[in-house]
DNA sequence: TCCTGTTTATAAAGCC
DNA sequence: GGCTTTATAAACAGGA
């Protein structure tokens, strides 16, 4: 099952969606951003890691705008590691195909969404948490207790074995200040989605055990921490789902949750049920997008499809699908 | 002593 | 500017 991170630069992709949109709402074929995407000779020379952040350029390479999306997918929409013992490796798509689906294990929901963007070939760009310590894993250290967790296949775990399983699979906290220690404990009390689970008497060694708390379980898709789906306002006269009222973290970290109303999407005009679905698609951890879809978790605020089927009627048959 | 767990405080970044 | 989220730092207590 993919996961992806909670992107910083989520806007980026409602962007794309909404240039998707506009390509098929104008009923013409969608065409790439740029010819040089075409050409991937660049690709050879492109690393993350480059001493040269804006990466090779001149004939065949990618354009500035290009870069910057690269930047991006870089910094802000690396796909998460699968929550085992494969974990720590990024992949980087650029400029997708619809040839990765959303039910595969070893790609973020990001890679499912982007690449059924009908636009060109997919070079990919590996990222190894596991061995590079110079790159700060891109999840939050929520995201990596969950995969810790999940990982682990066990319903609790010891707070060493989180330590353990990060610093195996991210080589970068072996090598860090000791205090991300600290965060992550920190993150155990105040996070409500994690439940301390005292050891029993007979059950040897120091403190207790963790585990997530059912309760917030949905909270995790796939490891990766994701805050209730928050729909902010984007157009006057709507509001988005919120589909849980209480609040995620306590004390000082407290965090709130906004009254929502379902949108009655049927009664707003073309352009506005357009802004609304990039709007909520914001929000959404994934969303796969083909020609006649965009698939987007069961947790997403919508629930009718017939909404969402309201959003983008035209050209036919093309049809938008929330399941 | 070290590890674990809690609490408080602060800062950065993004969003409204 | 205020709020939220995330990360970091530090102090402290209790237990192995």
């Amino acid at each position: 099952m993919p996961v992806l991170p909670m992107p910083r630069a989520k806007r980026f992709k409602a962007d794309r969606l909404e240039m998707y949109l506009e390509n098929q709402i104008q009923g013409s074929t969608p065409a790439p951003i740029d010819d040089s995407l075409t050409s991937l000779d660049w690709l050879q020379n492109f690393s993350i890691f480059s001493s040269h952040p804006e990466g090779p350029s001149g004939p065949g390479c990618p354009s500035s705008q290009e870069k910057l999306f690269l930047r991006r997918l870089g910094t802000d929409f690396p796909s998460s590691p699968a929550a085992g013992d494969t974990a720590a490796t990024g992949m980087l798509r650029y400029l997708g195909s619809p040839v990765i689906s959303g039910s595969d294990s070893t790609v973020g929901p990001l890679l499912s969404w982007y690449p059924c963007i009908p636009m060109q070939p997919i070079p990919l760009v590996e990222v190894d948490y596991k061995t590079n310590l110079k790159v700060k894993p891109p999840y939050s250290q929520a995201s990596l207790i969950c995969m810790a967790m999940q990982a682990s296949k066990q319903p609790k775990i010891t707070l060493s074995t989180i330590y353990k399983w990060i610093t195996e699979n991210f080589c970068y906290y072996t090598h860090a200040e000791p205090s991300w220690k600290n965060s992550i404990r920190h993150i155990l009390s105040h996070n409500k989605c994690f439940r301390k689970v005292p050891k029993q008497k007979e059950e040897p060694g120091k403190g207790g055990f963790w585990q997530i708390d059912p309760e917030y379980a949905d909270m995790f898709v796939n490891g990766i921490f994701k805050p209730k789906i928050r729909i902010q306002k984007r157009n006057k006269g709507f509001q988005g789902v919120s589909p849980d009222p209480k609040p995620l973290l306590s004390k000082n970290n407290r965090s709130t949750t906004k009254s929502t109303k379902t949108p009655l999407l049927a009664t707003k005009p073309d352009s506005m049920r357009r802004d609304i679905l990039a709007a909520a698609l914001d929000d959404v951890l994934w969303a796969e997008v083909t020609v006649d879809t965009v698939t987007v978790p069961p947790t997403f605020g919508f629930g009718l499809s017939e909404d969402i089927t309201a959003t983008c009627d035209h050209p036919p048959p093309t049809t938008l699908t929330v399941l």
